[in-house]
DNA sequence: ATAATGACTTTCA
DNA sequence: TTGAAAGCCATTA
């Protein structure tokens, strides 16, 4: 994976936001990107976010699209970042979709 | 090396 | 509001 001298390269960086989401609030995959400083590489946070291990401690759960919406993805998982969100106190609408003007996650740089 | 893929985003209809 | 099309770029084959 490329990772043997780069290791502090775009994923970890996009690991490191993705960390350091708040508790009860979620952040799109754009945004991450974006303030990573990674423009443009929404796709890539989501291969990141696909490859990580399934005992990671990483909140990926707090990683959504634009849509508000939780990004449907191979396997079963939804249900379970549906839960996990919840349980952070965010609050999902009827369509299963979060108003990303209340829990959105504001950078502080 | 090129071609296909995808846990996305934005724009237009 | 929804849905389709194009843009985007690292990863995979």
């Amino acid at each position: 994976m490329t990772r043997d001298r780069d290791e502090r390269s775009d994923y970890q960086r996009i690991y490191a936001m993705v960390d350091s989401i708040p508790r009860g609030c979620v952040a799109t995959y754009g945004q991450i990107a974006e303030e990573a400083g990674l423009p443009g590489h929404a796709r890539q946070v989501g291969y990141a976010m696909r490859h990580l291990p399934e005992g990671t401690a990483l909140p990926w759960h707090r990683v959504i699209n634009a849509k508000g919406e939780i990004s449907p993805r191979p396997g079963s998982g939804y249900p379970s970042q549906r839960r996990l969100l919840r349980a952070e106190g965010v609050r999902f609408d009827r369509r299963g979709r979060v108003d990303l003007k209340r829990f959105g996650w504001k950078p502080d740089f």
